[in-house]
DNA sequence: TTGTTCCAGCTTTTT
DNA sequence: GCTGGAACAA
């Protein structure tokens, strides 16, 4: 492949970024502004002038979707394989580094990864042994806790006691949970981060090793990185000046969770000698778009500047819409929705953009009643669901019989009639022995101190992992998988389950198998290393979708930081109100508004030709009726940007002042989301019901001409 | 052991 | 005002 084909599809400063002579380099690449393309085509450079060979190719994101598409792209681009390179989340690339070096990091060969919610449920077991009452001190606090520590790169035993009380009970707690995770094998997700950097730190030779085989580092993403990320960086790029980090400082909205967008201006001063290049045409949004989002982000102090600009026109203005109340809010939405559809608009260029997960069910509900089919971003993923945890952990305590976490969550599931108490007293004993509670049971059984009931039923389980790892020994990984499935007794568990709940469960143990299937050994393997072991550090790392249904054209309904990366036709920002979106949080605490005013600027940059941003003057949230002032980032958009939506005939205002009052679930005759029918305007669907009596009007959408209200005492409208 | 009731909590989320 | 989890009773 000539060098031509890298370089000639770019503009100057992609080309300027691209290029660039091996040095530390720092691509401000704006939204839209063709980020991944110069990262892949930086790849690919590489590779064809600098004389890397893909060995040599290093490139770190957050997300494994991103990791997948980089891979995909540099492939398809160079025409060779990618699978020689470490392309890879910082998570997946430590992970593989542990695993490689597992002596070095002082880690059990059959280390496992856990999840934040095996590592909320190590806290908690940890209390009782403790004496610690859950209600002074919230797990979940102490997990955030202990992982920002982490992520500052600090152990308990790097803590200097300051006589706080608050510290010193967080000390003990971390201090007793870096113990349970090295007893039992548990490596964490900050762990994994941590401890890989102190592999390499503490092993010369490892470290050695690994600066001379990745010639070249690229990261993505880089103002999200925390400290110890960007650490680790540094550690493995020493004295190679070869970092190529592209980020955006206006997009940082993981602040809140260890991110330093701190690290995109501390580059600038570890290495001197690097070249900052700047992307600014933006090949996504229309020009107005783009202003707007330009006037917002202004408001930021300390920005590195970026101006975005296109050569596209200046495309529609931007709509703003005041609506009365939420549920007027989402029926304009929707409303626009429908315009948008019966023009031959696909759904999936739709996007209805929010501050919390919380305002997605006003939506919901109605783009359900007009049968609109849509899909919401969030929510439980596969691996994270109960009845795969509960698979998933049978099989590591296959794998590892002293995987406590594992143990106490499926020694009595399903029920076998192992109590609180039986519990309680093989805790007490592992405790006193510092064992495993595997170990601990085999010895109360041995003591005979225990009932003879609670002895049949722990032999029972003892016995039963014992009959799986015989069945599945020597097997295929899914055979081992689809052994534990079915012998475990989990599908007859969520048969008995009544509704549809159990049978969804039993589908998707079912789907457990397929994936184990499907399980590509040889991409995350290079090494020798347990396949089934690899299997559940993958089910830990990449939990996989929440929904499958992505061939369905669906209006897809996200929060505004799932949206980073993404784009669409037509986006609606709603909730534009001050305490809801800046949220109150964040208006109270200096710094982090400006962190909101760039969820806002990532917000508007998704929008490729239209753009809504909505408010209710009236909203319920929490139970109480609010009267939120609209949103300060909305009045920061110049007036020449925007246009206001007027009340249109078809888009229904309630005419009362406090139409609240009048609204009801169901009026005499007809209920919300009812089908009805019309002499003149043909079939459509109840929406609304407000008054009474002579006064009683409904409001239907109609499948041939939209929204009307009727007065119930002269429209003739029928029950269908 | 299961079903019920009560009560706190309530941005954002990936790995 | 709703939801999920925990405490309680049967």
């Amino acid at each position: 492949m000539d060098v031509n084909t890298i370089i000639s599809s770019l503009n100057d400063a992609q080309r300027l970024a691209v290029s660039a002579q091996p040095k530390p380099v720092l691509v401000l690449a704006g939204a839209g502004s063709g980020k991944t393309r110069v990262l892949v085509h930086r790849i690919a450079w590489n590779i064809q002038v600098n004389g890397a060979s893909p060995h040599n190719i290093l490139a770190v994101t957050f997300t494994n979707k991103a990791a997948t598409e980089m891979r995909s792209r540099v492939e398809d681009l160079l025409k060779i394989s990618a699978r020689t390179m470490w392309i890879g989340t910082f998570h997946g690339l430590a992970h593989r580094l542990l695993r490689r070096h597992a002596k070095q990091a002082k880690l059990p060969d059959a280390f496992q990864v856990i999840d934040s919610d095996d590592q909320l449920r190590v806290i908690k077991r940890l209390y009782a042994g403790m004496n610690i009452d859950d209600s002074k001190w919230p797990p979940k606090q102490v997990q955030w806790y202990i992982n920002a520590q982490k992520d500052e790169g600090i152990r308990a035993k790097h803590m200097v006691e300051t006589g706080d009380v608050f510290q010193q009970q967080m000390i003990a707690i971390y201090k007793a949970y870096e113990e349970v995770c090295e007893r039992s094998g548990l490596v964490d997700f900050a762990e994994l981060l941590l401890r890989a950097h102190e592999m390499l730190r503490d092993n010369e030779d490892v470290l050695e090793f690994y600066r001379e085989r990745f010639r070249h580092v690229h990261v993505d993403e880089f103002q999200d990185t925390n400290t110890i990320q960007y650490a680790w960086l540094r550690l493995l790029t020493e004295g190679q000046d070869n970092l190529f980090v592209v980020g955006d400082d206006d997009q940082s909205i993981y602040g809140w969770r260890g991110a330093k967008i701190e690290n995109i201006y501390s580059f600038q001063k570890h290495y001197p000698n690097h070249q900052l290049i700047r992307l600014e045409q933006n090949y996504r949004s229309t020009g107005n778009i783009l202003k707007a989002a330009n006037h917002v982000i202004t408001n930021n102090d300390g920005r590195l500047g970026k101006e975005l600009w296109t050569e596209s026109g200046l495309g529609e203005l931007i709509s703003v819409y005041s609506a009365f109340n939420e549920q007027d809010e989402a029926y304009f939405v929707v409303e626009k929705i429908r315009q948008w559809v019966s023009d031959g608009g696909l759904r999936r260029d739709i996007a209805i953009l929010y501050r919390s997960n919380a305002q997605s069910r006003q939506f919901e509900e109605k783009l359900m009643v007009t049968g609109t089919p849509y899909r919401v971003y969030g929510g439980l993923r596969f691996f994270e669901r109960m009845e795969i945890k509960n698979a998933l952990a049978y099989l590591r305590l296959i794998s590892n019989r002293h995987d406590d976490a594992s143990f106490e969550r499926v020694v009595n599931t399903p029920t076998r009639g192992i109590g609180n108490k039986t519990i309680e007293n093989i805790r007490l004993l592992a405790r006193a022995q510092g064992a495993s509670l595997w170990r601990a049971a085999e010895l109360l059984i041995a003591q005979g101190t225990l009932s003879a009931r609670a002895t049949h039923a722990l032999k029972g389980f003892m016995q039963l992992l014992a009959r799986l790892e015989e069945a599945a020994d020597g097997q295929e990984l899914f055979e081992k998988v689809k052994v534990v499935v079915e012998q475990s007794g989990l599908i007859e568990l969520y048969k008995k389950e009544k509704g549809d709940k159990g049978e969804v469960r039993v589908e998707n143990l079912e789907e457990l198998v397929n994936a184990a299937r499907l399980f590509d050994f040889d991409v995350e393997n290079d090494e020798n290393l347990n396949e089934l072991d690899m299997f559940l550090a993958h089910a830990a790392l990449e939990a996989g979708d929440a929904q499958a249904d992505e061939y369905e054209d669906c209006v897809q309904l996200m929060t505004l930081h799932s949206a980073k990366g993404l784009e669409f036709k037509l986006v609606f920002l709603v909730g534009l109100e001050e305490g809801l979106f800046p949220s109150q949080q964040s208006t109270e605490e200096a710094g982090r508004l400006e962190e909101e005013r760039r969820l806002c600027y990532v917000g508007i940059t998704r929008a490729m030709q239209q753009l809504y941003l909505t408010h209710a003057e009236s909203r319920r949230l929490y139970g109480k009726e609010s009267y939120p002032r609209q949103s300060r980032f909305v009045r920061e958009i110049p007036a020449e940007y925007v246009q206001d939506v007027r009340i249109r005939a078809n888009v229904s205002r309630p005419v009362t002042a406090k139409p609240r009052s009048g609204l009801a679930a169901s009026s005499g005759t007809f209920k919300l989301g009812e089908r009805v029918k019309h002499a003149k305007f043909g079939e459509g669907v109840v929406l609304q019901i407000e008054g009474a009596g002579a006064q009683e009007r409904v409001q239907v959408n109609f499948n041939d001409v939209g929204l009307k209200f009727l007065m119930l005492s002269y429209a003739k409208l029928e029950r269908l």
